[in-house]
DNA sequence: TTGTAAGCGTTATCAT
DNA sequence: ATGATAACGCTTACAA
């Protein structure tokens, strides 16, 4: 591999000047033609370790998601990639087992490859890692949940607006028995969503019945077991929301398997717009997330702080918006009390 | 941060010592307690950029997938991970879109990062990049397909012999007419599962009907549509089998909009047992790859090259077997012909 | 066994 | 505007 110094000597140029025409500072055009023709022929390429170790900088930033066969996490990091590749940087995607312990290793490890930034979808909601990174200086975004103990710049969802205008739609839709699947109590998401469904029935002035309240553990069994669960109740729910995708897919599924007709017998409304979604019948209505716009929105948040940009308040934690999509899993019934 | 200067003043020794200490070399007994000492107090860490540019070894290996938010693939990166692990060995994860040029940037990329190796899930049949790598003598691994005009080590999968078991079976159980849900005529996986559905028709001295061989594009939307093709046929298939898991979801999804009952009315097999497969009603009838051992096959083979094994066979093509999973999507039924 | 010092490929300071 | 050179933090002959 051709270095700095083959450069130098073949355009007849000290390597500061190579440096200089590499980097894009001022150099006489006579000189900047002889260096580029130089590179050319000898196809050299900067050495992006000795530039790193001079720098400081290795133009990389770290991406840690929980499951790395998550889709809406792979998704959101595929955002993350799209929009800071403009920018010359790159990320490095890590998979912290959905365990802190796990999350844990994959900051020492990205610290240790000297990443500009680290960008994570927290697995829990707290993790001391975090901590000594910000004092060593390394800009953190936070994806999808806050965590604990920590200020730091956050891209989240207006989780508990997303479920309420999934219920309203439901009770305006004349259903008063709405269950729910949701995610597990103390989580973050989880919580915010069960506030969602709890603010719209308070709203309507109804009262709910903590029976056909379900929560789940995200993943699809999950929604399938309480989907039954729910169906099989002396007085089962009119209509369900579930509160995440891979739940709202376990429950179709069980809905499915016992041959009810969605939305005739009972209505739906999932959560999220992914793989599945596109071919289900009848075509869902959803809550979805900006999955594309959470990764551009860390990215350019973390480009941000990793370029010194420190204006703004401190920490910015931004809210994006769900958007409820009507499609055919909604039924109009009339309910005799309206 | 602390440098190795600072360790050797410390100790008390000078920086080779230290560096001896950290690399496991022999040093004398007491020089070893204070190094190790002084690293501790310190909370000293090496660091790998200038350890990878003074070694050019960055212990780091690049893998590249198609897509990023398909579980076959990252299940398989996850493997990969996991078996290299214990190496000290880890993973750079990149997304080449789908596009030979995708992947040509990440090849690039990866090699700027100076990975010590590439692990790569091909997106098309060729990439001239590869060759270039090789040449460089950064050893490389194919997974799941091979290239043209590429020697590289490879770990694929037997989907001839998985596909050949998946119509034989649906052929004892007496179904003549089964139509196929292919990949691209094209691809090498598509390839390959289509000569193993041909040669179990032969060796039953069955005649292939055209009109039941659909080829699709992998996705599930591709699944539904060809689903849907083969059931509108004034003969449908008896039995259907659905090489890619992608479009199993899709078919099954067809199958269940249109309350066709599996397997009383129609038979099915799938490929593959992520996700769905496991709340799908009825359980499904399944090829499975090892998604795992691909992983950690290609893992061992990059280390092996990476820590300069050249023993066995060059290139070393490793071909792992499938599974039929025997669940009850597959209906025996009684052909006039037997 | 240990220390000295050169060198990995850059960048950046300081003269010129 | 350019060049010489020290420095980034480490490994590794070579010498002691």
């Amino acid at each position: 591999m051709p270095t700095i110094k083959d450069v130098a000597r073949l355009a007849g140029v000290s390597t500061a000047t190579v440096s200089r025409v590499l980097n894009g500072e001022k150099v006489k055009e006579e000189n900047r033609m002889r260096v580029e023709e130089a590179v050319k022929q000898l196809n050299y390429s900067t050495n992006t370790l000795a530039r790193a170790l001079k720098t400081n900088k290795t133009m990389t930033v770290g991406v840690i998601v929980p499951d790395l066969s998550n889709v809406f996490f792979t998704t959101i990091a595929k955002g993350i990639e799209k929009a800071l590749h403009p920018y010359g940087y790159s990320i490095m995607v890590c998979d912290s087992d959905e365990s802190v312990e796990g999350e844990r290793e994959k900051i020492a490890f990205l610290k240790d490859k000297f990443v500009d930034g680290i960008i994570i979808i927290p697995a829990g909601d707290q993790q001391p890692g975090l901590k000594r990174l910000q004092d060593d200086g390394i800009p953190i975004v936070l994806v999808d949940r806050l965590i604990e103990d920590i200020q730091a710049d956050a891209v989240l969802v207006d989780n508990t607006n997303g479920a309420y205008d999934a219920v309203e739609h439901l009770i305006v839709n004349g259903h008063r028995r709405i269950g729910l699947i949701s995610g597990p109590r103390h989580i973050f998401v989880g919580k915010e969503r069960l506030i969602g469904y709890e603010r719209a029935y308070t709203d309507y002035q109804l009262s709910i019945d903590p029976e056909i309240v379900k929560y789940g553990d995200l993943h699809i069994e999950s929604g399938y077991k309480l989907m039954n669960e729910l169906l099989d109740l002396p007085s089962p729910p009119t209509a369900i929301f579930a509160a995440n995708y891979y739940m709202s897919i376990g429950a179709i599924m069980a809905a499915n398997e016992r041959h009810i007709n969605i939305p005739e017998e009972l209505s739906f409304i999932g959560f999220d717009d992914i793989e599945l979604t596109k071919v289900i019948k009848p075509p869902l209505t959803v809550v979805v997330q900006p999955m594309d716009k959470m990764g551009q929105a860390a990215a350019e948040l973390i480009y941000k702080r990793m370029t010194g940009d420190d204006s703004g308040p401190f920490p910015a934690i931004l809210r994006l918006k769900t958007q409820l999509i009507k499609r055919e899993s909604v039924k109009k019934v009339n309910y005799p009390c309206l």
